[in-house]
DNA sequence: AACTGTGAAAACTTTCACAGCA
DNA sequence: TGCTGTGAAAGTTTTCACAGTT
């Protein structure tokens, strides 16, 4: 637990990947995000302040979150977009690609195979599958959509490393099954439903609305503060006057940070970015 | 801190909202999907264990969520279903519904509005923005697609409550800037970028991607794992025997845990869920 | 002077284990 | 008996503040 930044040219030259804390892989994704449209803009360095700014975190949390990769920028000057950029990129894994399947073409899966940030990124869409016969032969984008029988075959044949989940939640366990069954070890599911999967399989799952109801939560949150807020002054001014509940009301515009919470329900909605 | 369970009949009926964890409120979107599964069903009575199985966390942090709440089950027989979705979609602020406006009609723009999980939660889509021509006036469900020009006079109308822009990467924060100056509160962006925002409006982002690379890091980490096995097993076995190496190659099916990760990065891979 | 890397403290979350109630 | 609700312990993540480097 304390000897893996020991490793700079040892066994492989990458720092060992088990104890870098949950929280902060997922936040890697965001700075490589970030890093990608710094490179891309032609930015050569940048700091940690800046790069943290962009992603929407504090840029102690930043560097304590790269610290865990070893040693990345360069002391009174900031790190190198490029070589952060591939660190990143090699510790996520994604430096070799991966070859994704997708079962269900309907809507969503289809505005997934259109979607550019997966080809951006290094996922690859090799294969289509679907069980309408409706569908089954379309065209979307460069891939024809097969009959899901031909699944296990086809996996063989493509060797795919993730597979995506878009079909209805009636049958997304069958799916799973099907691709279990198949050898497929990351599956990536958009079925709300929870997933039964051996241990060894990786499921993640995600679900669209719930971004929608923590978006909900937060506004019930605050029409609940201001309603307080309105008790307490009136409590306060025993005869209300229209001059202080304006003040109030202007109160009511909390400073509460200018957060853009990250990729998903990951970020508090509190935590200041910017020091003032 | 400690006084939010002595308001059951108190100042409105409803426990304050203000210190619910940012954690135990994200797992509140999942719990809720699942009791809409068995009120579905016809199940009126759930344990804390049954729930907690189903929506693939454990026992204890369940019921720890749940007391955020207030009670909400009865000891020696389990929570009714019925009325702990209720309560539930009623601390998220879900019960009175939310009117949306979602701008950015592309592939992803429409399997959203074609998404069931929305309306079905009670979300309703009241607008259709896009800024393309070609796309105008073309029918998405049974909505019109209206230009993007029309949105702060149709925020008036409309009132929605939340926004959801799904534009391309480069127009994201012009979208985001006619929203906030028509007055939205609350923004759900499925651009990678981080947008800029007045602290009182709520943004939050969703990268798709991003969960497509949690897979990747996980994949990684595990070959990294098995070959530091095979390192420690030739090792330990001066004279590398094959019978040892099938054995070690059997080993490397590590006992994970039958984890489904939850709706996004939120859930550790850690962490058992059903007690042996 | 500017900015990274990092121990150590604070805050938050999860897990445990059991008291309390139907 | 069976299951909820919850303090207190354990674990994880964030924040602070500063030593170290160019």
């Amino acid at each position: 637990m304390t000897e893996q930044h020991e490793t700079p040219g040892g066994v492989s030259g990458r720092a060992l990947q088990k104890d870098i804390p949950q929280a902060t892989v997922a936040r890697l994704a965001t700075y490589l995000r970030v890093l990608a449209v710094l490179a891309d803009e032609g930015t050569a360095i940048v700091s940690s302040e800046e790069l943290a700014v962009a992603a929407g975190v504090g840029s102690a949390k930043l560097r304590k979150d790269l610290s865990f990769l070893g040693p990345n920028g360069v002391r009174g000057v900031g790190y190198d977009v490029i070589k952060l950029r591939d660190r990143i990129e090699d510790v996520l894994g994604l430096s070799e690609g991966h070859r994704v399947v997708l079962v269900g073409a309907g809507n969503l899966g289809r505005a997934l195979v259109g979607y550019g940030g997966f080809r951006r990124r290094g996922f690859c869409m090799v294969g289509l599958f679907d069980s309408d016969p409706q569908v089954i032969g379309t065209s979307v984008g460069d891939l024809r959509v097969r009959d899901v029988a031909e699944l296990t075959d086809a996996v063989r044949t493509l060797e795919p490393t993730i597979a995506v989940i878009t079909v209805p939640d009636a049958a997304a366990q069958g799916v799973c099954d099907l691709l279990v069954a198949a050898g497929m070890q990351s599956i990536l599911s958009f079925s709300p439903l929870a997933l039964d999967a051996p241990a060894t399989v990786e499921v993640r799952r995600v679900d669209l609305a719930v971004e929608m109801q923590l978006l909900s939560f937060e506004l019930a949150r605050s029409a609940e503060l201001e309603a307080a807020d309105r008790e307490v002054a009136a409590g306060e001014t025993v005869g209300a006057d229209p001059v202080r509940a304006a003040a109030e009301a202007a109160r009511a515009v909390r400073p509460v940070t200018p957060i853009q919470t990250s990729h998903a329900a990951m970020e508090p909605t509190k935590g200041s970015v910017v020091t003032p």
